[in-house]
DNA sequence: ATGAGTGCAAAGTATTTGCATACCA
DNA sequence: TGGTATGCAAATACTTTGCACTCAT
């Protein structure tokens, strides 16, 4: 655990907001000035491994896209990174709820379960060298 | 409603995977050869702004960062980007009929609001020009 | 002829990586 | 002194945009 790495934990865990890269970048510099957004970005990804921060945005960064209107979820693989439909009932009294907690004015609600697909699963039953990105 | 507007529509409704816009090139371009990358970024911007297809891996493309890590959920505001923690009983059942429907084996789930906060509430009462992304 | 849409290429944004150096066990 | 982490800069990945041209009104 070096300086910088402490550093980033202890700005991500003080913060209510949730930042970006470039955003935690900016905030680390007050203190360590000569860290590097590589710097950064390289911790993020050894902490989020490590399990002492979580990655919002899960997933890759690339954006996908959905012909399917119909409300539905989405389960992810955290393995291959596939992403595939799951029809369940919309959970109902969510939105309302929200609306109730945060005062925003919702419009929708997505959930995204993650885990292992059916594939993955076998796979890592094998050999269990690798380990899901996050 | 051009050509290529149709394909990319067509592709993502026929789509059992939920492409990337690169993955729509690649298979727009069997279609119509010359259709340009850019081309299929702005008929999915379109698109989805006419609401005929969804973005998933909602929000920018940016990727947010959370230190706590007790189970919550999150509210997005389309308007302003933000990212605010939720404090919700976690849905029960959730995980448990998502694996029943998919096979996976699911380790995690997770919950995202969408709307407008609270200040953008207020904004957009008074000018309604602006349209949220999506 | 006009406005919307296109292909192409260049620019932009976000993130990752190679490399030489610095630091610690 | 060996391995890990760093700063810096270059590279990469993904998406957006400017521009000149096409095409259907």
């Amino acid at each position: 655990m070096t300086a910088q790495r402490r550093v980033i934990l202890d700005l991500l865990r003080k913060q209510e907001t949730h930042p970006t890269g470039d955003e935690l970048y900016r905030l680390a510099r007050r203190r360590l000035p000569r860290i590097s957004l590589g710097t950064v970005y390289r911790n993020l990804e050894l902490l989020s491994e490590a399990g002492l921060i979580r990655k919002l945005a899960l997933g890759r960064t690339q954006r996908r896209f959905d012909g399917k209107l119909d409300q539905h979820y989405h389960a992810r693989c955290l393995r291959c990174g596939r992403v595939e439909d799951v029809s369940l009932h919309p959970v109902s009294g969510l939105e309302r709820a929200a609306r109730r907690a945060t005062g925003y004015r919702i419009t929708g609600h997505h959930v995204e379960l993650v885990g292992l697909c059916p594939e993955c699963v076998r796979e890592t039953g094998r050999k269990r060298e690798e380990t899901p990105e996050a």
